[in-house]
DNA sequence: AATGAATGAGAGTTCATTCAT
DNA sequence: GATGAATGAACTCTCATTCAT
């Protein structure tokens, strides 16, 4: 069912999101659908906490094993699983950064953030970099920033090699200028 | 009428926002919205390009009004002057980087940053930064992220003096790599 | 303002015909078309009266010309001035035919053919046609229903001379008949 | 549902026909009539649909039992049968003369009188009338004349007997005129 | 467990009519 | 007298949700 929101979602957009045609999508009738979902909003929810937990999970699974590289390194490999991460989730990374905006808010994204920025935060703090906190929230969300705008002007942005260069290029040289700040 | 979309927006979200609720809150009646804007659309349309023009407009000019200092200082005062314009605007902003993604896409959000982007990306060229334009759309959507992240965790980040030093870290730490890099 | 009411009607229809749109193409304002015009009802009706009047006076005075001709040729001439008159008055009888029923009925077309049949039922009982008041209902009404007819599959109907010579082949046959039934 | 269309048609006219009324009198929601129609004109066409081919279906139904009879006795099996065809489907009649001319043209009647006029010329063909084309248009748009009129004046003209000779002798008195033609 | 017809509140939109200017 | 902005009741249509089968 989950399955058939993300295709709806991404053939119709998200004012086309009804219950009916999930179901019918999903080849189940909507009674079948309110016994697995509370509600159509739950639905969504799920969705998101599907996409939520690819990313999150092998992110901080990449934070975790860059505990001891050198800062670019880490930064590098941090970086290449997000994007990989998103790239295996391409269907979901689409529809969600195109429209599942418009269902419910984007609280779970400044969730997502904040679940990436404490232990990232650590990390910076142990590479020597000032006030590590605040710069793990910066670089989480400047990166999210560059994906979504490259997103939305290139559904295909994320098979680029170079959006990884850039990533990396920006956030060690905001590091690398906050190091220097100690 | 734009007020009171505004108003409902910021108290009700994007999902309230019905022209009737529109109408009451402006104190006229729904005819009368409707002798102004052809539909719901146009009325959201017309509150997006308002905010629009306020900030691409004095960024713009900002952006022009940099062209002959130095980088960094150029930098300064484009991110001072965006901020500052984003204040001035500040329900706008708050009602628009929470949920008027909900309402008819991010089209616009690609748009500013696109208008935005060339003139930037000449400043860069002219500083001697490698590929300008590439570096142009990363600047200004990171900063972008940045500030979506900041307002959805605070409401009140625009006010925070340390938000402006923290955007010129970010795009100078950025640039000084990419000016390397030529 | 009745012109106007016509335009409209011709060019776009009954479910187009707004007093806004009707004031419009007047040049008048809304509130000048309420002056005249109690309501829109009324703009309607005074329209109907109209070709009612023009219509029903012509050819009153056609079956009063008749009067002492043999039958045949009163029939040829008060169809003949029948087609006339709405020759006359194309326009409207173009824009009822199509679409003034939509706009509160076909009573006024009952009406005109009660205020033709009577004085038809007078000339017929005096050219010998038994039950001449029966006579002169289905003569009209067939004649009208054949013209309705025509100018549905072909607005220039009116224009085919030989629409007079079926009408009159189609009167004088039944009227044959019912005088033989003496 | 089309019942209850035909119902609020008889006792409120056109202009109250509103789906709200309608799912009402059918004693369902709205919701459940825009299950089975997909707006209210299909509601309206399917009712016209229905009345037409009762009608059209019995009266081509008796020109083919005719094809073999001498024209008079065609004629009056013909008319006959459209008057039986039209008493059996009273309400409909009724409602569809009166107002549903309001409900999207007229088109179907022209419709309706091109399907009948074919196999009927042909049949006037067989007896020997000239033009047989043009004289059978003109017999069914007089006959449909004089029925739309008496039902305009008396909704139980259908009933009257004299009605069905009415109709015979003024088809069989321009059919005759027109046989001498040949 | 699964179904899908039924529900009905509520959305966007229109337009005849009024009345302060 | 003329104006046309303001009104708001009424309309068509949608869709999340329920529940008898």
């Amino acid at each position: 069912m989950l399955a058939a929101t993300l295709q709806v979602l991404r053939k119709h957009g998200a004012a086309a999101l009804t219950t009916t045609r999930v179901a019918e999508v999903a080849g189940v009738s909507v009674g079948s659908l309110y016994q697995y979902f509370p509600n159509k909003r739950a639905l969504v929810a799920a969705l998101k906490l599907q996409y939520f937990e690819q990313i999150t999970g092998r992110t901080l699974a990449a934070i975790h094993a860059a505990r001891d590289l050198p800062l670019a390194a880490a930064v590098a490999h941090i970086v290449g699983e997000l994007l990989a991460a998103k790239r295996d989730n391409r269907v979901m990374a689409l529809a969600l950064h195109s429209s599942l905006a418009e269902l419910g808010g984007r609280a779970w994204v400044r969730q997502a953030g904040a679940m990436l920025s404490d232990p990232l935060g650590e990390l910076l703090r142990d590479a020597g970099v000032a006030r590590s906190d605040v710069a793990a929230r910066i670089v989480v969300s400047s990166i999210e920033g560059v994906i979504a705008a490259a997103l939305e002007s290139d559904p295909h942005a994320l098979d680029d090699p170079g959006l990884a260069d850039e990533l990396v290029t920006l956030a060690c040289g905001y590091l690398e200028q906050r190091r220097r700040a100690c």
